[in-house]
DNA sequence: GTGAAAATGAACTGGGGAGTTCAATTACCT
DNA sequence: AGGTAATTGAACTCCCCAGTTCATTTTCAC
């Protein structure tokens, strides 16, 4: 009725993309909240649209939270295959090399997006076991598989010494994230990059010190 | 009314242990469907009690979360403290005894209970993150210091070579629980204990690899 | 046995959220 | 400008659950 009592009241109507800013509203409120906790009238208010409107286009809380979550998985997992662009292919500046790449995955591993996913995943791993599992098999499965893939490269090369890519893979990622989970409690807590940087790199330097051929150190 | 309707209608009223068997129902249901999806009848029901009993017991789902969760965890935490016991002091038997040592972890670490605290505290970190920091305060932290400690005499004398005793039994830990976690999709599908021991035979060895001094491997 | 303490079941309250409906409003297309 | 489809807000229904109450029954101590 009155003219500046909200916000946005005569603004913002039409279609454009409500469907992607209910998404992203949903991320941040399940993220917030969790997903049980989470209402659909937060979601609506915080994407700045009515509630009928999410039903209209994504049918129902599940399949909200289904959608955000192989989603924003997705994007994340992008991100980290682009990283092993980067990834040294000769014994040259192997360890830079592979401190950067070290540095880039805890970037990406820290990102918040990425964090608050796999919180809610681990969270609601009960709840959608099935979710679990098709966003792992599509993410950390195949990235496993390209990092072992590379490692087997520098191997043949030479360059490391390792018998077994996909456990030295699995090994390389232990060692690299180590307790960052811990250390940010699981996400929900902000995490200090330099504290991410000395873990990964110290992570290299253990794994260059069981993997490294003499070139490497 | 009638004689034969349910199995325990007349028998077991006393006070008897009634706390204790709630706890334990209580942590069998949370592990089931999750805090939210958790209902107090549905605890009241595995404990084979009333509901107003866990009121008169514990006082709220909140508190009897609580409870739950930090009497499993000191009970868990208390095992893995044991397995430090038999830690190698010699150089003599290092190997077969690191692996002892990460053998036992790994058992602690994949106890159905303990899967299921972690689980839980995980899913509700961002509702009880008070709880959260409690908990790994009393439980992990010691831990690591603990190891932390023990790897220090073995670099003391000379059997180790290791600079950050902290960082080691961190990536020591890293190394074995590598990708348990994930392998057992968090705690909520049945992990096989043959991959387990391989896992943590392979995490001793990279950790020889990288530590060890001659005499080790 | 007897009486106090504890346990029981069943019913009740209050709150909150999912999902739906609908008439009115608004934006986009031609 | 006109028509169609999407959006909106608000109210509404239905269901579930935490927490409470109370009269009744059971257990244990003495």
């Amino acid at each position: 009725m009155s003219v500046g009592d909200t916000e946005k009241s005569t603004s913002d109507r039409g279609r454009l993309d409500k469907r992607r800013a209910i998404v992203e509203a949903a991320l941040r409120v399940f993220a917030r909240v969790g997903y049980a906790q989470a209402s659909l009238d937060m979601i609506a208010a915080e994407a700045g649209v009515a509630k009928p409107t999410i039903y209209n286009h994504l049918g129902s809380k599940e399949n909200l939270f289904r959608h955000v979550m192989t989603e924003t998985a997705a994007r994340a997992n992008g991100k980290t295959m682009e990283v092993l662009e980067s990834f040294p292919g000769e014994a040259d500046g192997l360890r830079p090399g592979l401190e950067d790449v070290a540095g880039k995955l805890v970037a990406c591993y820290t990102d918040e997006q990425s964090q608050a996913v796999r919180r809610l995943l681990y969270a609601e791993a009960v709840r959608f076991p099935d979710l679990f599992d098709q966003v792992r098999a599509s993410g950390p499965d195949q990235f496993i598989e390209a990092l072992a893939g590379r490692l087997a490269r520098l191997a043949n090369a030479g360059h490391l010494r390792i018998e077994d890519p996909v456990r030295a893979a699995n090994q390389f990622i232990a060692l690299v994230y180590e307790e960052l989970p811990t250390l940010s409690t699981f996400g929900s807590r902000p995490l200090d990059s330099r504290d991410a940087e000395k873990v990964a790199v110290a992570g290299v330097d253990t794994f260059l010190r069981a993997f490294g051929s003499s070139s490497g150190s």
